[in-house]
DNA sequence: CATACTGTTATATATCACTATAACAGTTGA
DNA sequence: TCAACTGTTATAGTGATATATAACAGTATG
């Protein structure tokens, strides 16, 4: 389970950990029954305060993706998998949905955005690494 | 001209604001020496407040993008039409750029990435059409 | 039972975005 | 000059986010 924070993001810190935890799920990194990192563990990783990380697992609960018992931890759910699943693909479907959009706003060709795509996938590789930096990182292969 | 705002999105409104004025000028609906809708003007049109509208016209003016005279209005700026062109195609590959460390966060290979591109690239001219919706609109063509 | 983990709750503080209201100042044209 | 537009500034209030600090409560294990 990896988590990147960014706090000068426009984007809530405890929204960004509800994003990432639900595409950990979807992408198969969390499974139903694992444990979520303790708040205080998280928040130590993140250098973010607990009750920012609590606020996050709540509104996860809420959403039915894990569940939370006192004294013992944050699970994944045992019916968050099924609608995962199509969720990867979906996401993907939705991000490229919204370049075209941006493309057709920006006045840019088709054929231009397929150009920087293909040029951007090459580029892929030593480019998203220096992607990763700039937020805080945690990665979390102890537990 | 045409400007969306979604109070409701935890990007600031002044925001997007700015982006979309940037926007306007990429895509050539806005050229240099263009008049800006007045602050009220504006901030009536979109149910927000003048002052946000001000903000807003304000960063765009330290960047460069336009200029403001009291009494008189806000306007395009003359040089902003050299770094605009390059904005256009910067943006694009953000979004891909940002598509693809999706991909890798959740799972899907770039083959994947780049099979589910030429698939949305075919259905644009239709879907497109119907994300336009959400949020307030204004359309602003009687200037 | 004591310890050491869990999550939960309360209080206070700070910052940012946005709003409401109001007044002030520059520009233009009747 | 006056009216009607422009942008600008000041003040105050609200809500959301995040912080620091602290205490409280459930669970497991030695």
């Amino acid at each position: 389970m990896l988590l990147r924070v960014d706090t000068t993001d426009a984007v809530p810190v405890y929204a960004q950990i509800v994003e990432q935890v639900k595409r950990a799920v979807a992408a198969g990194v969390l499974d139903a029954g694992d444990a979520l990192p303790s708040l205080r563990e998280m928040a130590m990783k993140l250098r973010i305060n607990p009750l920012t990380v609590g606020r996050a697992y709540k509104q996860l609960e809420q959403e039915g993706l894990i569940e939370t018992r006192h004294g013992l931890g944050s699970f994944v759910a045992g019916s968050a998998k099924s609608p995962a699943r199509e969720f990867g693909r979906d996401a993907i479907a939705r991000g490229i949905d919204r370049v075209l959009v941006d493309a057709m706003d920006l006045g840019v060709g088709f054929d231009e955005v397929r150009e920087v795509f293909e040029e951007r996938l090459r580029a892929a590789p030593q480019s998203l690494r220096g992607q990763a930096a700039g937020g805080d990182e945690v990665r979390d292969e102890d537990r």
